[in-house]
DNA sequence: AGGATAGGTCTACAATGGAGACCTTCTGCC
DNA sequence: GGCAGAAGGTCTCCATTGTAGACCTATCCT
């Protein structure tokens, strides 16, 4: 995990990004459906949403084609996925009167867009998969939290009993 | 090698490298435990897990801190997505021999390393979201999927019967 | 006529998520 | 001394979601 100077500093203003955002919607009295970020994440976040964003980055796809190209999902977790992407606009639906009705299904403009922030993501779900999986191995080994010397002060809210005298272990 | 996630890529460049995950994961048998994508994916969309991540951003925090953070968040659901979280080395956990013990919970460097994407994708939703909003109306009110002309053709794989004559309607 | 392809819907069952009760140890308060 | 409250969870129960797969209408190929 080489971390430069400069990259402190990015991380620095991603926070101070991230953390507006929050207040953003502290302030509107955390109402989820009023917050940009949790309005349009939920939707992305959902397990195939990302999936088939990627699939029509390559081109656009017919129902049954996708259905082959992605072979773990059932078709009406399908249906219902492009339907939410058609409703957010990400997708196009268009039907041609070939018989039987043919069904393509492309990114918009705005499904496009997606594509760089996506793209992020998955170069940084791809650049660090090894360092998690060794994360999970140590996890899964038992070896997982740490404890902190006795003379240590927890993040903040309670000095209540923070300064009490102490013999560690239980 | 540093470069930004996603400064100056096209969109076609996008599509390109999310094209080859695409075929990488095709050629390890469609299977997801093994995508790195997927794999990392699956628990970063999930509902929590973002706004956790951007919660801890702004600094360590205690459990019940977190609590009070998001209060649409049950303990379990808390409780459950930091174990996650801290599964797959994002969020450190350290415990504080306080009486009662604190445990205070903060962004490993991978956790921090996760904000530039992160950051990238909460831009992209605020800045889309008007438009999103739009599009949702839009859909609501019906005025959702497009119907193609007679002759023109659908995306592939069937011109089985692409060319009959038809007369459109439904 | 039988089977395939197209694009779905519908139903039954399993997994997941959420609300909230409960637990233990400590402190402060009256 | 006894009760309330905070800390950091776990546990149980119920509702929502997701999954597998049968089923549907229509057309075409053999």
């Amino acid at each position: 995990m080489t971390r430069s100077p400069s990259d402190n500093l990015t991380a620095a203003a991603h926070r101070a990004t991230l953390t507006d955002r929050y207040a953003a919607w502290r302030e509107l009295g955390y109402d989820a459906s009023r917050c940009p970020v949790r309005n349009v994440l939920d939707h992305l976040g959902s397990k195939w949403s990302t999936l088939l964003l990627i699939a029509l980055a390559e081109k656009p796809m017919r129902f049954n084609a996708l259905l082959r190209e992605v072979p773990d999902i059932s078709k009406r977790m399908l249906t219902q996925t492009l339907r939410d992407l058609e409703r957010d606009g990400l997708v196009a639906r268009r039907v041609f009167p070939t018989k039987p009705p043919s069904v393509e299904y492309r990114l918009s403009a705005m499904g496009e867009s997606v594509l760089g922030p996506l793209t992020a993501l998955v170069g940084w779900a791809e650049q660090q998969f090894p360092e998690i999986e060794r994360a999970r191995a140590r996890f899964d080994a038992g070896d997982a939290t740490e404890h902190a010397a006795a003379d240590e002060q927890p993040a903040a809210p309670t000095a209540r009993v923070a300064l009490a005298p102490v013999s560690a272990s239980g």
